[in-house]
DNA sequence: GCAAAAGTGTTTTCATTACACCCATGT
DNA sequence: ACATGGGTGTAATGAAAACACTTTTGC
């Protein structure tokens, strides 16, 4: 990241993207593993400067998209971080943004200013480099809080699952159990699923149907006074 | 507002501060008029540069107390407008702010960029300055989230108050009216509130009972798992 | 035929809603 | 005595929670 040459009577601003993905069983985030210093050798959250002529939710869909090759998917501000010390080489004021990609769709590569790219699991972290740890909770919270109150889960799965997919991927975010048949009947009868008449294959069990999202369901019964909440 | 001699390669950022308050009957926001280029004579909300040595917070507090002389309020930082054209002469990033003060102790002091500085009711503004009018409705959502889920109504109200008073609040945020058997069952179920042995006076009708919010209550009941809402 | 996950309804419990009359005070 | 808002309880409704067995497939 190149805040190399500081000018100390200049503040910067930059974006940082937590970009989270779901294996199907734990929730992770893409981390980087900076080449340069300061904090050389540590993990931290892919962001860049912001240009001056640039939009703020461009900058973090750029920073995604040069790191992930993936467009068009769900991203959304958070906070800004500004403390005046919290970036060593000067006043670097950055916005936060969470994105949530299909984690099979992502081809990372190396960003330049980057050793590694990495998906980690988020319960597994313990630090990172700057504030980014404090910027991953808040993330990490906001993104507990949305996924009760809007159909977004969905980006993080293909776009064909199975009920118990989801189901594991809330249990994952909300870290708790959820009851299977309570979950289904809620999800089900919101109206916003498609049911695919396709089955799961490759499972060495009864196979399960699969469904899609369906996001004009969802705008015409959202039209019709329907909150999203679970 | 300062942003006379700009340049051109720079980008600044600001602190815009919603300033709420109650009177009574309906929800206000302190506003300013503009003395000067752009947007002189245009009502617009209370903000400033941010210096390169002053936290965010810090400079969303200045900008209210150097308006109100009041110290020690209810401040949340909500959203981050950074859109390239936003400001005509420059590049401006600002981080908007909501504030929840009591509207008595306000003293406005007409600030140096200033015409005036007055309370306008909410629901009958229709445009600002800038992108304020956007900034403004942003936060108000938000506060109508934030006051379902946490004990911030008290803010907006002197330190002792009837349950009318504060029913009153909570149906001039939320735009609909409450039960008032309801509101208050559920209201003192919650054991945040102290029941002063005292009642209102000065008025011609049956004297209500005053109330005061005990924050130490409330962290008490919320250690036992309580959680606020309404 | 066994292991593994899919799929399916009913009852209980709890929180929310709806609703109307008497009370205390000032004028 | 009248006008004004203060103060109070119960029943009905609906949403959420708890809960266990049969089905389908691969091996």
């Amino acid at each position: 990241m190149p805040f190399q040459k500081e000018n100390t009577d200049t503040t910067f601003f930059s974006v940082d993207n937590i970009i989270f993905g779901f294996d199907g069983d734990v929730l992770k985030v893409l981390l980087i593993k900076r080449r340069e210093e300061p904090f050389a050798g540590y993990w931290a959250l892919p962001g860049d400067r912001v240009s001056i002529d640039e939009n703020l939710d461009t900058a973090a869909i750029r920073v995604l998209e040069e790191l992930t090759g993936v467009k068009d998917v769900y991203l959304d501000q958070v906070f800004t971080f500004g403390k005046v010390d919290r970036h060593p080489s000067g006043r670097v004021i950055t916005i936060a943004y969470y994105s949530l990609v299909n984690i099979e769709k992502v081809d990372i590569e190396a960003a330049s200013f980057a050793e590694k790219v990495e998906w980690k699991e988020v319960r597994e972290i313990e630090s990172l480099a700057f504030d980014h740890f404090e910027i991953m909770v808040t993330c990490l919270d906001r993104l507990k809080q949305d996924i009760k109150l809007r159909p977004i889960g969905f980006e993080l799965l293909p776009e064909k699952f199975t009920l118990t997919e989801l189901q594991k991927l809330y249990e994952a975010i909300l870290e708790q159990d959820l009851d299977k048949r309570n979950f289904r009947k809620k999800i089900i009868s919101m109206n916003i699923l498609n049911t695919l008449h396709e089955l799961q294959t490759g499972v060495s069990h009864r196979p399960a149907k699969l469904y899609s999202f369906d996001a004009v369901k969802y705008e015409e019964v959202k039209e019709n006074g329907f909150i999203f909440e679970l």
